[in-house]
Parts: C-alpha cells; sequence; structure tokens
DNA sequence: TTATAAAAGCAAATTATTTGCGTTAATAGT
DNA sequence: ACTATTAACGCAAATAATTTGCTTTTATAA
C-alpha cells in the first residue's frame, strides 16, 4: 500500500515535483546561480512558469525547497570506535561540506527563503545524526555530552565561521570537538 | 579635512546613496518585505531605477547594504560592574535584538546577499563589542576568556538557534555566558 | 464509472530589469 | 579659477520576468 499525499480529489502527485527538482539542480551544476530563472527551470523541466509560481511563489522558495533536500544526510556518521573519534570524524567531514562553493549555496538558499520551516529541517538533520553518534556512545557504555551541548559548542560554531567569515580550519574543529569532550558538566 | 572616496573624476558624493537607504528603511517600515520593489525605493527616493540596477545589482544586493548599516551598534556595551555582567547584559540584549522580527529580517537580509563582505562586517561589530567588554574587564584586573572563545561559545549559539529554530530563551542565554565564563581553557 | 476539486496549461496583461546614449557633476591638472 | 576628464545619473526603448483569468487535465472519492 502506498502512501497518499493527498486526501482530497485533484491530487497530482509528484510528477512536478520531481521534474522541477531535477531541472534544478541541473541547472545549478552547469551556472552560477544568478543566472537560473524560474522560466528556464521550467522549460528545462518542461511545465509552464505558472506553474512553478503558483506551487513555490517564487525562486527563492524554490531554490529553498531543492536545497534542504539535498542537504539531507544519505548515510549514518561513519563509526570511528569512539564517541570522540566519531564526533571528530563527523564534525570534519561536516565543516568541509558546508564550507564548500555548493555547501554554502545550499545553506544560503534555505535561509534566504522567507518560510523559516526548510533552516529548521536542516538543524533536525544535524541534530540526528549526532543524536546517532550519542547513542553508539551510550551502547559501549561511554559518558557522551548532552546533543543541545554538542549543538551549541560545535555544530554553532562551525557554521557561524561559514556564514560570518571564513572557513573553519580542521584544526579548530577538532579544538571545539576536543572542548565539549572534556568538560564534565 | 574631508575624507575623499573617489579619487577619480566622475565621484558622485553620497547623495544618492543617502536617500536610497532612506527611502528603504522607510519602506520596509510601512509594509512587508515582498512588497518592496526597486521601481519603488526608486520613486521614493527620487531617483531612476536604472540607477539602482547599476549601483547595486539587485534588491538583495541594496537590501544587504542598507541592513549592515542598521546593525551596526550605535553605542559602547553597558558597563554592569563586571567582565561576567558585562557579558551577560550584552548577550541578553543582542539576543533579543537579533531574534525580533526586525533583526531577524536584517540578518536573512546580510546572509541573503550573495557578496560575503556584509556578512563579515556584521560578525567584525560583534567582535568588536566584545572586545570592549573585554578589555574593560582586563583593565579591572579580571580574568576574561579569549574573545574567540566567547565568538564560538556565546555568539554562535545564539545565532545559529535563531537563524535554524527557535528563539533563544534568556535562560539558555545565561547558562552559555555562566558556561564560558566557569572554564578556565 | 462518474463527479469533484486541485493542479497544470495557455496567453494576455502587467511589472521588473537591462541597455544604449545623452547629460550632469565631481575631481585632477593646469 | 578654469578646463579637461570621467564616473555616475537620467531617460526611454527593448527585453525578460511575473501575475492573472480562463480552460483543460488528472488523481481521488463516491
Amino acid at each position: 500500500m502506498t502512501v497518499k499525499e493527498n486526501l482530497r480529489p485533484g491530487g497530482r502527485s509528484a510528477r512536478v515535483q520531481a521534474s522541477v527538482h531535477k531541472a534544478v539542480r541541473e541547472l545549478m551544476a552547469e551556472m552560477s546561480r544568478a543566472e537560473v530563472t524560474i522560466p528556464l527551470i521550467a522549460g528545462k523541466a518542461g511545465v509552464t512558469p505558472s506553474t512553478i509560481y503558483r506551487r513555490w511563489g517564487d525562486l527563492q522558495e524554490l531554490l529553498a525547497d531543492v536545497a534542504v533536500d539535498r542537504l539531507r544526510p544519505d548515510m549514518q556518521p561513519i563509526d570511528a570506535g569512539s564517541g570522540k573519534a566519531d564526533l571528530q570524524a563527523w564534525a570534519e567531514q561536516y565543516a568541509e561540506e558546508m564550507s564548500s562553493g555548493p555547501g554554502r549555496e545550499m545553506i544560503r538558499d534555505v535561509l534566504a527563503a522567507q518560510a523559516g520551516a526548510n533552516a529548521c529541517k536542516c538543524a533536525e538533520y544535524t541534530r540526528q545524526q549526532i543524536d546517532v553518534i550519542a547513542e553508539r556512545a551510550k551502547a559501549r557504555g561511554e559518558a557522551f555530552p548532552d546533543v543541545d551541548r554538542v549543538m551549541d559548542q560545535v555544530v554553532a560554531p562551525i557554521m557561524y565561521r561559514i556564514l560570518f567569515g571564513d572557513v573553519p580550519a580542521t584544526k579548530r574543529v577538532r579544538d571545539l570537538v576536543a572542548r565539549v569532550m572534556s568538560t564534565t558538566d
């Protein structure tokens, strides 16, 4: 039994959404963000511009919708043997991905949209990844800091630097992890 | 002696910039952001739309330019008697201002723009405020954490929550300050 | 199978953006 | 103080994006 998304007549399944998302991803790969327009996307997706305008409102909302999709982690954090090693490996990869050109653009797209729901989803994805690491550590019998604490002391500083300044260096990420793992409270 | 901004002929002083900024501020006060357009701003500022397009490129860059201006602190952090009290008072006010409706919009405008320079400026303003608090504490002979540390453990978590989720509660802000002031390194 | 309603297509109307060219005004050099 | 120079601005035409009214299509409910 498939899940029905629309409970009323007129539901249009996900065909348009899928082809529009695909068109956005492809266009963003082959040209600069400033050159991507809704008529262009519509043409590539085989739909009318007005369909996109009515469904997403404007380009920013559409880009945010696509970006949050691409920001969803596609795998579990790797198991590096201990909670600290897991968190360190995860944080380094996170910092690298998010500070890359495409990573930065996706974050910007998500934050630039009016609807705040997309940004919340991103934070939720991150939190879930850390949750996995925390649960694994607890299952091993290790001490592991509260997830909120990790969000505050590791994730937030990494993201702040990416958004408001430079790329966080690997050493700095390691320091952040070391600090949160060393403090008892 | 006034500082010359343009070293070549043709410099146009700051008249247009001032009137356009003023028009943006006034329009943003009386209508929603989605309704503000460049032709509207141009009309109110008494300039031609093409002037704005040529000077700022697009609406986002203009809004970012105005926002970073408004985000500049207009006074020194208040002196509450001690480094910890200073930082606590400052952090609470910062969190409140930035999580307010206008505050969120200004941050979004700054981050949504392509040019990263505006975002850097914002972080620089914040860092300067904390610098003042730190210097004052040192002048009193108090211990005070490194400014980078305060950025990581107080400013970044506040901003992360504002951008990616809920409004940070006062209690949480106080906890962040208490933690950074208690750890030796 | 049929009725219904949400979403999509189409095209005209509106609005925003770009661009070429003439004009204005700030500075450099005399 | 005067003139030459050049960047920025105004204007208007051309182009492109967005909105909107109406029709058609299609997924679901009955």
